[in-house]
RNA sequence: GCCUCUGUAGCUCAGAUGGUAGAGCAGGGGACUGAAAAUCCCCGUGUCGGUGGUUCGAUUCCGCCCGGAGGCA
């Protein structure tokens, strides 16, 4: 069975996905499809760097500024979604291109890595959130290890955030999320081409995320901060998490020094691009363009390339 | 020119009455399966400025040299 090519565009922040998504785009008839988790939601194109209209340069994009900053978007969406960008790319034998920094959503659309909807029941997560405050995380580590004795033996007592969503997926499917795991390595539905840009100098890297956090103050930044914390219902959302606005924020309203804020933004965002590339170093299908090593004009050849070359 | 202080991890500094050293920050590594720009875990070897000497042994004591800060002229 022939399955249809996508290609997927990924790399750390600030690396300049955009503009060579876009013109790989140009160069193979190609639609983008944003893969980041923060530029669905509306009201923040600055500080998340929502490619503009002149650097899409009349290519479709989709998936970008979908949803309010309110709401709470999640991998599983945006499989749903994203899957529906993809499948209407593909009807008008245009070429997709899945271009984004979110490891988890690339994998969960690309790699089959997620195809269930689990939502928790109503009100569990805050409920053992509560009793977690209460009697620790290893408490409720050793309530999952009697359900889940997989899952619970590589969790850490004070990773929260996943031992909660363990259990809830318990609680919803009566099966252990270890379990479930297994059953969901599925047949990625794409042939794939995997492609990623970065720095082999990372100091490089963090040069460049640095002028650009000072770059997004410039382009109006903390009017954007402002705008989004008068949003009733901002803080109860993911969007307001999104590094840069979580630093301002603070430094907005808390009277903090502006200064240290975009510093500590800049600080956050240099750990994050570290955390993607943790993420994208143990896939070994990747190719990657180093821009400190190969000419732009090089690497856009060689995708090119890449992309067109069947086999 | 003379005197005093100072030179230890990328940065700021601590320390050993001589047995080759440790904190904070920066940084690095890892995890990750409906919050992921989130969340969590782990990590400190560096010619102790250079060079001679004393010593079984010196980064620690002594001499000289080089760099930095201050003071007196």
């Amino acid at each position: 069975m022939n399955k249809p090519l996508v290609v997927a565009l990924t790399g750390p922040t600030a690396a300049g996905k955009t503009a060579f998504a876009v013109a790989l785009a140009k160069a193979c008839s190609g639609e983008v499809v944003s893969c980041d988790s923060m530029q669905v939601y509306r009201g923040m194109p600055i500080g998340t760097a929502v490619p503009s209209l002149e650097e899409r340069q009349g290519v479709p994009h989709h998936m970008l500024e979908r949803c309010p900053p309110t709401a709470t978007y999640s991998v599983a969406d945006y499989c749903r979604d994203a899957s529906v960008c993809i499948e209407g790319i593909l009807a008008r034998k245009h070429l997709p291109i899945v271009a984004g920094g979110t490891g988890l959503y690339l994998d969960a659309l690309l790699r089959g890595a997620v195809n269930r909807d689990l939502p928790g029941p109503a009100g569990l997560r805050e409920a053992l959130r509560r009793r977690a405050e209460g009697e620790g995380g290893a408490a409720l580590l050793a309530e999952l290890a009697q359900v889940d004795p997989e899952t619970a033996a590589r969790l850490h007592p004070n990773d929260l955030k996943r031992i909660l969503r363990a259990l809830e997926v318990f609680a919803v499917s009566g099966q252990p999320l270890s379990a479930l795991a297994r059953q969901r390595t599925a047949d990625p539905p794409y042939e794939v081409r995997w492609f990623a840009i970065g720095y082999a100098d990372r100091a490089l890297l963090y040069e460049r995320i640095d002028r650009r956090v000072d770059l997004m103050v410039e382009q109006g930044l903390l009017d954007e901060v402002r705008r989004l914390l008068q949003t009733p219902g901002i803080e109860r959302g993911t969007a307001i998490q999104a590094i840069g606005y979580k630093e301002l924020a603070q430094a907005l309203t808390q009277g903090g020094d502006l200064a240290q804020g975009i510093a500590a933004a800049k600080q956050a965002t240099r750990r994050y691009a570290k955390r993607q590339l943790t993420w994208l170093r143990r896939h070994k299908d990747l190719h990657w363009f180093h821009r400190d090593r190969q000419s732009d004009r090089e690497i856009l050849a060689n995708m090119i390339n890449l992309t067109k070359k069947d086999n």
